[in-house]
DNA sequence: GCAGTACAATAATTTTCCAC
DNA sequence: GTGGAAAATTATTGTACTGC
């Protein structure tokens, strides 16, 4: 094992220690207040549908932004840079294991307001404070709550490019879960993935990151089993672990488990690569059914929501509030309703 | 004026090597 | 084992150019 020579933890904050040589100009000079009004002007409706997808998931990469966008990273970083000027994002960049990590954005004093004045309610309201930067950056769950938005974004991305035309539905954050259904069950998110044939496979995810002891991830299964008429059926779980064996390790002390008689599970490890691919591909056949890991499936393959399951939670959901629908074709995360 | 592409320069960090 | 310098890695930004 290696050790660091600088292991301070802190991430940098725009504006902290990043050194900017004279020659260059500081990448973070310019930034001056707006009217809000003026700022009209300045955006599109990528720009708002971003403002709107950081209002829900509170933080997005670079590189997240960029799959979302199906842009060139360069055009992303200057687009995002605009915005950072414009006092409508801000961000921080935290320490990486190697290298550089890549810029982390947030929604600004400014991207709040605006949000909040097209849903005709406060900053506050859609969870936004001064503090956001300080309490994300510095958050112990940040590398949790971005491997998940990882999923989601890789998933959006592969879908653009598979020769299967499913498309990525919905993607709801663990607020808006947390919102929707108290605390039957906290899943870090929840998604929805709609096959070209109509059925639509949707699913709660669990991020393992590899700390949490089996017998607590047989709880969160129980306590799928146990919300499932709430659920609106038998609700598939789908469960990303780090590593293979882990997996392996999961499927020999879970495939009896009791909840597995109202719950569908299914797991991928994060280092299995299929045949041919280049790295791990969520919507790929790397998904193995917990209880019947006879072969490992496509996400799209994995058991299809009964229609009155969908109908039971679009009900549900349509308590939570209006449709934001995505701007600029594929509409996937058009189902970003805000309380 | 804005978006897109290409290239070069720069920043921040870890890794590697080497002298002490 | 420790500390410093150089190399390597990863990511961002400035600039020039093109096209709409």
């Amino acid at each position: 094992m290696t050790t660091r020579r600088n292991p301070a933890p802190a991430p940098l904050l725009r504006g902290g220690p990043r050194v900017v040589t004279p020659h260059t100009g500081s990448p973070r000079a310019g930034r001056r207040r707006q009217p809000l009004a003026e700022l009209l002007t300045r955006l599109t409706e990528r720009d708002i549908w971003l403002l709107e997808m950081l209002a829900e998931h509170t933080v997005l990469t670079s590189a997240h932004i960029n799959a979302l966008w199906d842009n060139s990273l360069r055009n992303t970083n200057r687009r995002l840079l605009t915005l950072y000027r414009l006092g409508l994002l801000d961000s921080f960049r935290p320490r990486a294991v190697s290298g550089s990590a890549p810029e982390h954005y947030l929604l600004a004093r400014n991207g709040a307001s605006i949000l909040a004045a097209r849903h005709a309610t406060t900053p506050a309201a859609l969870g936004w404070s001064p503090d956001l930067i300080t309490r994300t950056a510095y958050s112990p769950t940040l590398a949790h709550d971005l491997g998940a938005t990882t999923f989601f974004t890789s998933l959006a991305a592969a879908s653009r490019t598979s020769p299967h035309p499913e498309r990525v539905d919905a993607w709801w954050s663990e607020q808006r879960c947390a919102r929707v259904w108290g605390d039957l069950v906290r899943p870090d998110a929840h998604g929805r993935l709609r096959r070209p044939d109509g059925p639509t496979v949707a699913f709660f995810l669990e991020y393992d990151t590899g700390t949490e002891p089996h017998a607590r991830l047989a709880a969160k299964l129980d306590a799928y089993a146990d919300a499932a008429p709430a659920l609106g059926g038998r609700p598939l779980v789908v469960l990303t672990l780090p590593s293979s064996c882990r997996e392996t390790h999961l499927h020999q002390r879970l495939a009896r488990h009791p909840a597995l008689h109202a719950v569908d599970v299914a797991t991928t490890a994060r280092d299995h690569m299929p045949p041919a691919a280049a790295a791990h591909e969520p919507l790929g056949p790397v998904w193995l059914r917990l209880g019947r890991p006879t072969h490992r499936q496509r996400l799209a393959e994995l058991p299809a929501e009964h229609p009155d399951a969908a109908e039971r939670r679009e009900a549900v959901a349509a308590l939570a509030g209006p449709v934001a629908p995505h701007p600029f074709g594929h509409d996937f995360l058009g189902a970003l309703r805000r309380p």
